[in-house]
DNA sequence: ACGAAACCGGAACGTTGTTCCGCTTGGCGC
DNA sequence: GCGCCAAGCGGAACAACGTTCCGGTTTCGT
């Protein structure tokens, strides 16, 4: 995550290799675990210990506690999409007409979703404060309210980038396509949909 | 919650005074400590029998397990509104046309969440299937998917009022008044402009 | 008033997140 | 190549939690 930056005047503090490949190790096991059971709370850290092959005081050691272990998986696989808005190819990097690129990032982060349901409904129902305090939220926000304001000056951009985006938390998700039967395709038309009809209203 | 019907065939199975009067104990109990502390997880189920004047056994033997007991409190809270929207005055009751009576809907449900949102989101929080499966939200549903049906048939009146009832899922309630400093009122207001665009919009 | 059935309290059990400490190991200066 | 030592390591130990269990007590129809 961070990229270790030397400070003026302080040790850079190396990063030892046991260390590093314990660390990738531990990330792994952990997202491994939380996918294929479902649920943060029934994993328990002795067994992401023993799947990694370490004991558990690597575990807090490199992650403080269970809840950043969490954070920290989810945000490792969120990061590719990340990187694709900033600077990848049009419609959903930069250079495309902003109703191009709404649409192709909320496309974008319906795959996503779909990709990683388990992981993603496992560890958002485990951090304290939802999926809004930490992780990708805050960008995917600041991208949505930008191309809204572009596209209709006249709403509350921030409050509207919410309201398009709470469809796609992990429970809503995870109800629609599993209680509702709808497809990933089916919530992606009707997200679109919705998207129009707030840049398209007149108020 | 259940009404104790009685099947034929079998004992009524009466309840003793003293179990009545320490199941409403235990539930106003839990109802101050969930709020006061604002995180289920975080009250232990001997702090509530401590508060309630009565043993653990009886919360187990009243509930189950703390979340159903969790679970029984929340729509305890939400039975009043269920009984305002099915038999209560217009515009929130029946009678009003539709437009007035989605917009009556989704302005009480701001001030329902309000009025308990730490209590709301301590319950949702630890229920393991967020709020879609028990309590009040089916019955939500499904009056703001008829009232769609009637106002915009070619929608997907389904999707659109989970849609429609995301923003007010605790945690995106708790992080618009908490972290954006919205007011109840704002959100009402945008919440209304949703709702517009949605059945104003042409497919 | 009496007896049976239902209910009560709280000690006890197993599991979990987290801490702690003695031993091990990797990397740098020589 | 070699030794030093801070950093890293494993896993036993601790505290807190949800839940179960059982001997004594209370309620209510008769």
């Amino acid at each position: 995550m961070t990229l270790e930056l030397p400070v003026a005047g302080s040790a850079p503090a190396p990063v030892r290799g046991d260390a590093a490949r314990n660390r990738e190790r531990v990330a792994e096991a952990a997202a491994k675990l939380f996918r294929e059971c479902g649920d943060v709370e029934r994993v328990d850290m002795r067994a992401i210990a023993a799947e990694a092959g370490v004991g558990v005081g690597t575990l807090y050691r490199r992650f403080g506690d269970k809840a950043s272990l969490a954070a920290s998986v989810l945000d490792d696989h969120a990061r590719e999409l990340q990187e694709a808005i900033l600077s990848g190819p049009p419609p959903l990097g930069p250079g495309a007409p902003p109703e191009e690129r709404l649409e192709a990032f909320l496309r974008a982060l319906v795959e996503h979703t779909e990709k990683a349901l388990d992981l993603i409904y496992a560890v958002e129902h485990a951090l304290p404060t939802g999926r809004f305090a930490l992780g990708p939220y805050p960008a995917w926000h600041l991208h949505t309210m930008v191309l809204l304001r572009e596209l209709a000056p006249h709403v509350d951009a921030a409050w509207c980038a919410d309201a398009l985006l709470a469809p796609l938390g992990s429970t809503v998700y995870r109800h629609q396509r599993r209680d509702r039967g709808l497809s990933p395709e089916q919530i992606a038309d009707q997200l679109t949909l919705l998207a129009r009809a707030v840049y398209g209203s007149r108020a």
